[in-house]
DNA sequence: GCTTGACCTTCCAGTTGCTGGAGGCCCTAA
DNA sequence: TTAGGGCCTCCAGCAACTGGAAGGTCAAGC
């Protein structure tokens, strides 16, 4: 199966896929003319690397999740303390985001907004004193 | 002012602070000898962009910031609305986060994770059936 | 048999916002 | 005079692709 059609299947980019191929995550064989050949083992990997960044996992990690993805004598508690990392590092940003928001909600709610030049808004980010804690 | 002094002052890396000069954000004189010679009008950009950065805006988003910044006439409304823009950005991210955190929180219940192989969350990844939704 | 166009190949460059390092000048103090 | 720091520029690299150029391949239509 070509590239193209690959694509189409998996619903991941023809160039993804290339870069896939690349950093080694995956390895199509070649026909004769030279175009990388899929069969339905390289659509797995792909799916499975889909997901797994569609998750966000990082490259490496999906690098790791793929060859325990592939040891039949893996443990469950591997893939688990993986997931259990990701969660917390979601959680992290979360709330680095949520603290985020209030800051710029405060400063949105104190500024008139209006055509005159004061702007609190501006005062802050220009360092006056005041500002709104960002946690 | 040499950089290493301002860099100091301010609190930002010697390296960003020339990154910033590379992109156009800040323009300090020379000194006869090649130097990068800061005063305090420098100082107060680098500050500024320091916390807009930290607000969470864009390189661009800061060069637009400061232009308005630097404008006796800006109306605050302008400023509020890109503010605002920047906050629905934020919202979007942290649902985004919320559901992925949701789906692999769903994954982690499902799984034992002990020694054995069996997993969902590999199941899920390799796209068997029955996966929690990701919303 | 030839052309057209879709598809494939590789390689290089760009994205964002820096960061690290090499190689070399400048300045001050001992 | 020499050692050390600080400063300079330029080049490369991070993540994870994405876009484009230049060129080979293949199938269909005339």
């Amino acid at each position: 199966m070509n590239i193209g059609t690959a694509s189409d299947r998996i619903g991941l980019p023809v160039k993804t896929i290339r870069y896939y191929e690349e950093i080694g995550l995956v390895r199509p064989a070649r026909s004769e003319n030279g175009y990388r050949d899929f069969e339905e083992a390289d659509l797995q990997r792909l799916k499975f690397l889909q997901r797994s960044r569609s998750l966000g996992f990082s490259i490496e990690e999906c690098r790791e999740l793929l060859s325990l993805y592939e040891d039949r004598n893996r443990a469950s508690a591997d893939v688990k303390a993986l997931t259990r990392a990701k969660i917390l590092e979601v959680e992290r940003k979360i709330s680095e985001l949520e603290s985020l928001k209030r800051t710029l909600s405060d400063l949105v709610e104190a500024c008139h907004g209006d055509a005159r030049p004061e702007c609190p808004i501006m005062d802050d980010l220009a360092g006056k004193k005041d500002p709104p804690s960002t946690d």
